[in-house]
DNA sequence: AACAGATATATGTACTTTGCATATTAGTGG
DNA sequence: CCACTAATATGCAAAGTACATATATCTGTT
């Protein structure tokens, strides 16, 4: 290394620093599909479109930090399951200047997302349709509640896509699923998560049994109440000890 | 107001930014364990440790297109298999000042390794002693060429145990092992390959079917020489069309 | 030329996992 | 008491996997 390329190297101030911003999918389920909450943007560059709820990276906060910051901010909430996921560095990604978006999964219970909403009535419950066939990071559709096909602003519709294929990816050895739902739940709630997120049916004894082997789900001996059948056990998720 | 009048207007100063950086992981395997080829610093902070290899984004460079320069600059290497990792953002992370690392995964064949060292003398290839034991992305240990064991420089360890826990994820369900072999190659070559990242033993009949059965392989016809023993037949990978 | 040694390649078998059909059980509402 | 619905349980075939063992093909030696 000459001395040209260690100052290069050393001095910060010799370069020009680039943004660095964290944009996070809020993903939950709602009537059996996946949804995304959207915030509309009212200032250029593309005004009107909607997008993922962001900020910007304080110079004294983690990565993390500022994850979990936008998502007290933009969507009123303390809790939620926070992953990075992929961090998004396109020269042109952002017209105004340049900007680097980690972005970040959330995922949501069902009353996460509710209650999201009614902390922020400005969000808008996007479904998401991601095709089975799009195994490779491919196209996602998104649905406002009136059924209007939405085009997001910059990148986030790859962002989305990049989200969609990781949940699936592991799906069925993590406990991302857990974090979709609540604290005691049914087998048959299980299900329709890994099916909302696959996107396919899955045959039910066999998910069952390949649940219950894991060891993943601790019984309570406590049943669902105010099925007009017969009511389902409640499971409840405890981590593995060791492995 | 238009687009064009709100670029004019925006001022890209009103936040103090972090500096955005990028670390490559340059791994191969050598004598059946996989290897990093590593830089000596020679500037406080951690003057004297071994680190990645990497440099500053620049303001009009994408993060691939900073990955890439960086290992033909760092490693004289052209072509390899470069995938983004995960980006490390603690405040610490750096004493100097705030720098985000946006940390790539390199994968070497063992040619491209050896002429990496070739180019860049200044380089050293460090064995990895990942524990078997460590699924969670736990401790790496990494011996120089003489045994020593080496602490790395930041958290560059952390980089590294990230790398090692990826590479096995992704070794069966994808191309990765491909990436660190040649053109052509056996199928006891393939197998030596997943013993060193997985840091196992696999069992011979079963390996050699699950890999022709994913239909990936292409056999060529041709053998290898130079054996003192029945010579194997040479495969090569194939990507597949559709899934 | 025959054979030993080494490793590639092939096959047979038990075991495990998975998909799917079919029962049985436990609730609600007539 | 019965129809209905979905939870839970069971049985079996198909697919996948681990492992032992057999066969093939090369080099080098006698």
């Amino acid at each position: 290394m000459n001395e040209t390329d260690f100052l290069k190297d050393y001095d910060p101030s010799a370069f020009q620093r680039p943004s660095v911003a964290v944009d996070l999918v809020l993903l939950g389920i709602r009537a059996g599909r996946p949804a995304v909450l959207l915030v509309k943007r009212d200032q250029l560059p593309h005004a009107g479109r909607w997008a993922l709820p962001g900020g910007f990276v304080g110079i004294d906060e983690s990565l993390d930090a500022a994850a979990a910051r936008v998502l007290r901010e933009k969507a009123g909430m303390g809790e939620a399951h926070l992953e990075q996921l992929y961090t998004f560095g396109a020269v042109e990604r952002d017209p105004r200047m340049r900007i680097i978006s980690v972005a970040y999964l959330a995922l949501l219970t069902e009353q996460a997302f509710d209650a999201a909403l009614g902390a922020k009535p400005a969000l808008l419950p996007a479904a998401i349709h991601a095709a089975r066939a799009g195994e490779t990071g491919g196209p996602v559709d998104m649905l406002s509640p009136d059924g209007e096909k939405l085009t997001l602003a910059f990148d986030h519709a790859d962002i989305l896509a990049t989200a969609m294929l990781r949940l699936r990816g592991k799906l069925d050895y993590s406990d991302v699923a857990f974090a979709l739902l609540p604290e005691f739940f049914t087998l048959r709630q299980l299900q329709d998560v890994h099916e909302a997120i696959l996107g396919t049916s899955l045959n039910k004894p066999a998910f069952r049994r390949r649940q219950l082997d894991k060891g993943w789900l601790m019984a309570t001996g406590a049943y669902e109440s105010g099925a007009a059948f017969r009511p389902a056990e409640l499971y409840r998720f405890q981590r593995l000890m060791a492995d």
